[in-house]
DNA sequence: TCGTCGTTTCGTTGAATGACAATATGATGA
DNA sequence: TCATCATATTGTCATTCAACGAAACGACGA
């Protein structure tokens, strides 16, 4: 009982009022290069990294870690097969952020 | 002639397929505090610039300056009553904001 | 088992962001 | 006009982020 905060519902989504997920679909989402990147998924579009890395131009490292930051923001899933690892689109995880998305800007506009 | 590049619709747009507006209102959102000013809008409340930085917890001058980019952002609008500047939630503009992101995402999810 | 190839993680660098105090601007009333 | 109050701008510092090269990891095939 050293900590006097309470904080127990949901860390963050408190004092926000939008949920975590959603902040990191908003900060995935927020980036020109992840955005970029995103155009790649168009149609169902099934890339590994180093295809990323190559359409977009940047280092597959970078590319590596965008995805990362991509899939924490549940906009894109991944696939692994064999040595390569395929991304795509998540589109209900897409659907879900902008929904509660619409229900945050209903509540506080 | 001298660069070589097209870039004659809309600058920026073309690279990440995202209206500038859209991509300021992602910006805008994805910051916490950001987020936590926006919780003070709900139902309509319109705020001065004082008001939200005493509410908030953080100094004037930076409270200020969030305002600013919420406003880029097209989620608040202000107005000039005599020295106050009020700020109120842009429910048309988080409208038109949303709809570009839904259709962004039904292009490239 | 041992390379090899694709991916991920690590460590670093420069640029962008967040926050503050101090100062400047702008509007109102005496 | 001048003082004052609310807001905006400026300068500075600490933190975060984007990107890279280098090294570590993991899954195959010989």
């Amino acid at each position: 009982m050293d900590q006097p905060e309470p904080a127990a519902v949901a860390p963050g989504a408190a004092l926000t009022g939008l949920e975590p997920d959603t902040q990191e679909f908003l900060k995935a989402l927020g980036s020109p290069t992840r955005q970029r990147i995103m155009m790649l998924f168009s149609q169902g579009a099934e890339l590994s990294v180093g295809e990323v890395a190559e359409r977009t131009g940047i280092s597959q490292a970078t590319a590596s870690q965008q995805l990362t930051l991509l899939r924490r923001g549940r906009i894109v899933v991944s696939r692994r097969e064999g040595k390569t690892v395929y991304y795509r689109a998540d589109r209900d995880g897409a659907v879900a952020a902008l929904t509660e998305l619409q229900s945050y800007l209903m509540n506080c506009c």
